[in-house]
DNA sequence: CATAACTCGTACAGCGGCGTACTAGTTATG
DNA sequence: CATAACTAGTACGCCGCTGTACGAGTTATG
């Protein structure tokens, strides 16, 4: 079935409005910020950080799940281009380094959108929107593995769960003031880069990325 | 200041009747299997599947939030009877892929009761509540840290991060169907290992457990 | 058996969120 | 500048959940 959020950068059949554009913007960028805060944000909440009328907010938004939704994309989407200029070629470890340095910067940013969309919206759109970020990982992963970098025991599901339960749980550490932030990315990496290596062979040292 | 839910397991000043006792016991198996299904499930639901009056519910239990917090109590005291019995000595490997073998069944069974405590209780009460098996996990890092068997360089804090957030993921995955239970532990135990194994050193394999 | 403990159902009040009508006003755009 | 697009505000109606009050019935317990 076709979904109207579906119309994320293709455009309505008649250009709409100039302001009805930028309202839009405004209240998307408020609905991040707000959600980042409090994942159960209400839609007047939103509707007044993006100093519109609530009444407005739905001429744009049909719900409060197709407004998260919205929020959802647009925040992948955000990641995606960040992730877009990080060189994922050359040494698979190096590479995961930096791919992991990029992408928890993100989750830390922005879970709390990804908590907000879990209550709201099937899982399954959930996974859909998140696609490529995942393809991202798991390339890199597979890519490792047949150079001999990582190990080919596990599932490749498996290690990409791996490294997104590792980002988001680093992020809640953080968060709770456990860790301190700049050294989160180093902790993740060193705790990867061990756990993809094969029995029986030696672990490697993690580098410093920035 | 003084709790409530402390009284989980001294006694009131005057006993209970015998019918309150029951009922008491009823609403919480109900709470916990309700909350396991469903973290937002009402207190209509609970007293309902506990087959008693919602007032009756409130008599014990002033409000959700004191009723969820039972709910969390009654459950970590449950698996903390599971993990002693859970032998934790000899070789640390071997202790770590017992221990965990016996968490994630619990985790599996019980991660939604956390879910529904985390939107519900102040973090600081949660972690209260688990601190018990936190200890647990980390006394055992410690002592495989002392052995040589595990790294030293990383935080205790973060290991143990790394432990609770793989279990937690590998349950999440379990129950999308994305791997078999059945394999779940070997999977975990299998990153675990390798993931505390300390750079230049050889990652042991790991041995199944069952 | 008498009393206190306990339970039940219904009913009510409050809250907050969601989504919609309606009217009146403002503003971009051809 | 005329029209259609857009916005604002207010005011509803709806829903579900929480917590409380009441009055009457049941049951364990000394």
């Amino acid at each position: 079935m076709a979904r109207e959020s579906d119309r994320v950068d293709t455009e309505a059949p008649r250009a709409r409005r100039a302001d009805a554009r930028r309202n839009v913007e405004a209240i998307l960028d408020a609905a991040v910020a707000c959600l980042s805060r409090d994942p159960d944000a209400s839609v007047v909440d939103i509707a007044a950080a993006a100093s519109v009328g609530r009444v407005t907010l739905y001429g744009h938004f049909k719900t409060r799940a197709e407004l998260i939704d919205a929020a959802l994309v647009r925040t992948i989407q955000h990641a995606d281009q960040i992730l877009e200029t990080t060189d994922t070629t050359g040494d698979p470890t190096e590479a995961l380094t930096r791919l992991v340095a990029s992408s928890w910067q993100i989750v830390d940013q922005f879970r709390n959108i990804l908590v907000a969309a879990q209550r709201e919206l099937p899982a399954e759109r959930i996974r859909g929107v998140h696609d490529r970020v995942v393809r991202r990982i798991q390339s890199l992963l597979e890519r490792g593995q047949r150079g001999g970098a990582f190990r080919t025991d596990l599932p490749k599901r498996w290690m990409v769960t791996t490294v997104i339960s590792l980002m988001h749980a680093a992020a809640e550490d953080a968060a709770a003031g456990r860790v301190k932030v700049d050294q989160v990315p180093g902790l993740i990496t060193a705790t990867l880069l061990a756990a993809f290596t094969a029995p029986g062979a030696k672990v490697p040292a993690a580098r410093p990325s920035a």
